[in-house]
DNA sequence: ACAAAAGTGTTCTTAATACACCCATGT
DNA sequence: ACATGGGTGTATTAAGAACACTTTTGT
């Protein structure tokens, strides 16, 4: 490859990240709202273009940085948007490197504003508005590959709190694979991969019978679930 | 995104694929041999630099019927490499897109030279010798991928040959998993799928008793095998 | 007749599914 | 007392694993 060749010369790269975490039982994404054009205004998964010294997971993580402050994000690369043609105000040829992030939220600070974002928000993954470029087939790419990632025991651990209960589990299994388990059936899965325990405390979370708080054991290996 | 900042000005995408068929039973791959350097006479995957004004697929595809004349390959995108720093004799800063192909080779002409190539190889998978830039580590990339798309029934039928037997087939199973089966067992597995018939002809490949040879349905769903 | 690989059925074990009743809480 | 959701055990069914003998061909 030749670089005087016009052939390959106004390339770029974008790598883009889809965060997602679990908050009250439900998956939500990591949003931010753009401070400028194209798409000012506009809600947006986070990222941005990849400098030419840098690797593409340090640029992932320096993009995730400077847009929210998290810095413990498991990332897993999952797909690539070909952008030819579809970016308003980019004279480039851009390639979007589509990243899948993983967080504790209850564990990470966020940052409201940055540099090109004004603000950011833990938006519920049902009920997504509009994004900025073509970001929602990118999110309902990245959910798609969630479904995957979901019935890996250490990618549980990596999403939810410290503490939670058989029905916030059961919860965010049917959300997100779209579909029911049966309570007894699911609870005996659960407790059959040896992964989890019981804390013996107690949560009335809707004004029920309280239901028990499990918590992961300290290592666990990756099993699949489903 | 500002085209004038050095940051992003020497970036390129490079899309490169390990294209599977199957031979006399064993699982091979593409390979070319460069007629340039870098890596001049190296044996290498096939691939190439995209243009500014194509997308990922097209290029790809145009990358295998220069080099091969392939054009009725089967293309997975299924990973990407940063080859920020690996390649000598390369100014731009790349990034390679790894796509899997899967032909028949029977059905499949392949050109002998091009351009950028000398000579052509169905290479064995289990055999591969060192390949130019890091493609020995795409293509093992690849085969772990392969072991993800061999348990769907209609990649098996793009695979493989019109007419073939269960020990080719088990065989085949037997080297992309790497683990055994119960001939009895495998059997009955793939006959109740439901996706292969009888031809009532029967071949004697080592001049032991002969075997059946089965063909794939006309229409078949794309169903699970393992 | 013997070596080499192919064909065939049955039993056992394990995992998945279906299902009904009692319990603790707040109102 | 009742409505709501949580907790528990058993019986049935389906899938996967284990296993041995007979058949065909070439030498």
């Amino acid at each position: 490859m030749r670089v005087e060749n016009e052939l390959y010369k106004k390339q770029g790269i974008h790598v883009i990240s889809a965060i997602f975490t679990v908050e009250e039982g439900k998956m939500k994404v990591l949003l931010i709202k753009r401070k400028k054009d194209p798409y000012k205004d506009s809600w947006a998964l986070v990222g941005g273009a990849l400098y030419n010294n840098e690797n593409l997971n340090d640029g992932m993580k320096r993009e995730i940085k400077e847009k929210s402050g998290i810095n413990n994000v498991r990332l897993y690369q999952f797909d690539v948007f070909d952008e030819l043609g579809k970016t308003p105000g980019i004279p480039f040829r851009m390639v979007a490197i589509a990243y899948l992030g993983i967080v504790d939220g209850k564990r990470t600070d966020i940052i409201k504003e940055s540099r090109n974002t004004k603000n950011i928000w833990w938006c519920d993954v049902k009920n997504v508005p509009n994004l900025a470029f073509s970001h929602n087939d990118i999110l309902n790419s990245a959910v798609e590959k969630l479904k995957d990632l979901i019935v890996q025991s250490d990618i549980l651990k990596a999403l939810l709190p410290k503490e939670f209960t058989m029905p916030e589990l059961q919860n965010l299994y049917e959300g997100i694979l779209n579909k029911n388990f049966d309570r007894r059936n699911f609870r005996k899965k659960i407790l059959s991969l040896n992964i989890i325990e019981d804390t013996n405390k107690e949560v009335s979370i809707n004004g029920n019978k309280p239901s028990k708080l499990y918590k992961f054991k300290d290592k666990i290996e990756c099993k699949k679930i489903f």
